[in-house]
DNA sequence: CTGAATCCCTTAAGATACTG
DNA sequence: CAGTATCTTAAGGGATTCAG
């Protein structure tokens, strides 16, 4: 797997942070767990569409080994939930600043859209500073 | 480049955020920019040791592309400095808090390491719950 | 000092098929 | 349904060189 590449010794405590969260869907499955609690494998399937079944279940597989996740055996056979350890509630703050900052950039990036003319008073009214429309 | 492979209209705002700060030095680079405001590229080289010139300089340019940052010339040629621009600075709520959980992991860690006879009761003294110390 | 460009190897990740 | 295995292609990323 070969995922260690951050030097958490070097004193960054952002990049301890990545160390665990940095997989491609990894804040991604942590938030609908966060929302829904348990899920079944094809739950999240659902929810993350565009994370391959391959790519979700490397992730699951990652998350769980470094204990941010568990796996708990149901009684239907062969489909168990996933849930957040005590450990991976830890991480709630971090998830739910990322999902705050993506509904407000949404929301500023909408607006953009609607308003096609956008000149400097215009851009002010908005909550969220600057990017130009051009991003997306 | 192909940055933007998250869904940011299926409604899940984790995606949104990501798209914006997922590479693999963003964030640390976002970092190191809030504690210290600005930066010339090599202060950046020397404070993230484990990301290489070439990458730094893409990570960067990525940045600056969304506008996350800006390049700022200075009177020494060609050394411009690196700084937030305004909408960047809206992400520092998600930088924090990555930083907090950062801190919190590595003193959980060494706590670990330090105490070997990790028994139930020791354990339940950390001030943050699990993990087992076979991670690092 | 910055930063772009080239070369070249490694890793990520989709598609598909297969097993319990 | 959940998870693994293989195969293949694209992207990631280091080392080095070159240019402003």
């Amino acid at each position: 797997m070969k995922r260690h590449i951050y030097d958490c010794q070097a004193g960054c405590p952002v990049e301890s942070t990545l160390q665990i969260i940095a997989g491609k869907w990894k804040s991604v499955i942590l938030y609908h767990l966060f929302v829904d609690h348990n899920c079944h494998f094809s739950d999240l399937e659902r929810k993350i569409k565009d994370c391959s079944h391959r790519m979700l279940a490397i992730q699951l597989a990652e998350l769980e080994h470094d204990q941010v996740i568990a796996k708990i055996p149901t009684n239907t056979a062969n489909r168990p939930i996933y849930v957040l350890t005590e450990f991976g509630k830890t991480l709630k703050p971090v998830i739910t600043a990322m999902a705050t900052w993506g509904d407000y950039y949404n929301a500023h990036m909408t607006k953009e859209a609607q308003q096609l003319d956008t000149n400097e008073d215009k851009k002010s009214k908005l909550d969220m500073p600057l990017p130009k429309p051009n991003l997306l």
